[in-house]
DNA sequence: AGTCAAGTTTTTGTATACAAGGTCTACGCA
DNA sequence: TGCGTAGACCTTGTATACAAAAACTTGACT
């Protein structure tokens, strides 16, 4: 491998602890790293703190670092906090939301519907992904957009699973278009009770979920 | 200065940004603070990376780290955020607070009370901070209640502030009292409204927000 | 055989050396 | 005098060397 910078290592780690590469407590080996990058501890060990700030790996003094895959409860801990941010967006950008951006998301909520209908799961995800970042960002406030898309990211190789736990996707398109209705009525509650319940998991779904990640893990 | 630990850098530095210390756009140079700390840069360069990750300073690649001190925008987008995430934890606790809880917090809003009539405003602060430490708590949520006591570590040198711009104690008082009683009642979406009110900053505060910054940085 | 301890090896944490890019000064030239 | 540029000087970024702590191995003793 080439020789790279450490947030491009720090990134490229990340990409495969999302994606599962490393089993939970798995140790991330500093000399094994740098030879695999072709660099030097040094920029090692920055990329591992970076991991470690953003709560994918754990350090323990002496020891090492070690990759922290969320359990079953702090995931839903993940959700519930998610929920509650994009209700928050979305208040806001019923206030704020412009109409250009309120054509695109209904653009995007149409890609949203043909991808489902050609049974097209990855143009699905990405559209349905562009459908919430527009929300984000149109919620005026950019900090909240920044925390939004964190935690997002974070919860990224959950969310198919997560989808699939609700059941259809056809849920998800109407309750789009419940947010979408509110958006465009300017109302704000609405939009926030609306969007919470859409990321929400809930009750029963809880036991489905801890199901699911079990079998995910064996 | 004795030899310390990075972290222990991280959280003195950390400190003496939150505290106002260094200016916006100061740079904090390498060597002087490990002369100062008396350890080498490596140690340092960890804990500058600490306090970039957290969004105190910025790193300019090649040219360094500089302190990063929210303007007015930036802080009423975090005031926003912070306002629904203990707006989100009050409508968690309202269903999930035990009677122990409830009973702490009764007391610690009288302690609150009672600060104010002594016209203690340390003690004041330090009951309030664990005021909304509790409802953090009882939200039942950990990832919520870090991340709340995140923020609020973040914008605590700017709560002094908000309470001043809010006008006076006294109000913010009352709705404590609300907030008490629509958690005792366990009424989630009351819990969640008035809570957001108490910690938002809106409309005229706004102009008077940005004025009292201006002042503040004169 | 099992357990404990001393020594060896491995690994993290810190210091220092070195490389590469940026800043600043001083001097030449119009 | 003002501007541009060459070169010295700093500063950051990376590699390596060294120190200290933990893990592992081996062997002695019960």
């Amino acid at each position: 491998m080439s020789k790279t910078h450490p947030n491009v290592i720090a990134d490229h780690l990340e990409e495969m602890i999302l994606e599962g590469t490393f089993a939970d407590n798995d140790r991330l080996d500093e000399v094994q790293l740098a030879k695999r990058f072709s660099v030097s501890r040094t920029p090692i060990r920055e990329a591992l703190q970076r991991l470690t700030q953003a709560g994918l790996a754990e350090r323990i003094p002496r020891r090492g670092v070690f990759v922290r895959q969320p359990g079953a409860i702090e995931l839903l801990e993940m959700f519930e906090v998610m929920a509650e941010l994009e209700a928050a967006a979305a208040r806001f950008a019923a206030q704020r939301i412009s109409d250009a951006a309120l054509k695109e998301l209904v653009d995007t909520n149409e890609e949203c519907e043909r991808a489902l209908q050609d049974k097209d799961a990855d143009r699905y995800y990405r559209a349905n992904e562009r459908f919430h970042q527009i929300i984000y960002a149109q919620s005026g406030n950019s900090f909240l957009e920044a925390e939004a898309t964190r935690l997002h990211r974070r919860l990224k190789p959950f969310r198919r699973l997560q989808l699939r736990l609700r059941g259809r996707l056809r849920q998800s398109m109407s309750e789009h278009e419940s947010i979408l209705k509110a958006l465009s009525d300017g109302d704000p509650e609405t939009a926030a009770n609306v969007t919470r319940q859409h990321i929400a998991v809930q009750g029963d779904k809880f036991h489905h979920l801890i199901a699911t990640l079990k079998t995910a893990a064996e």
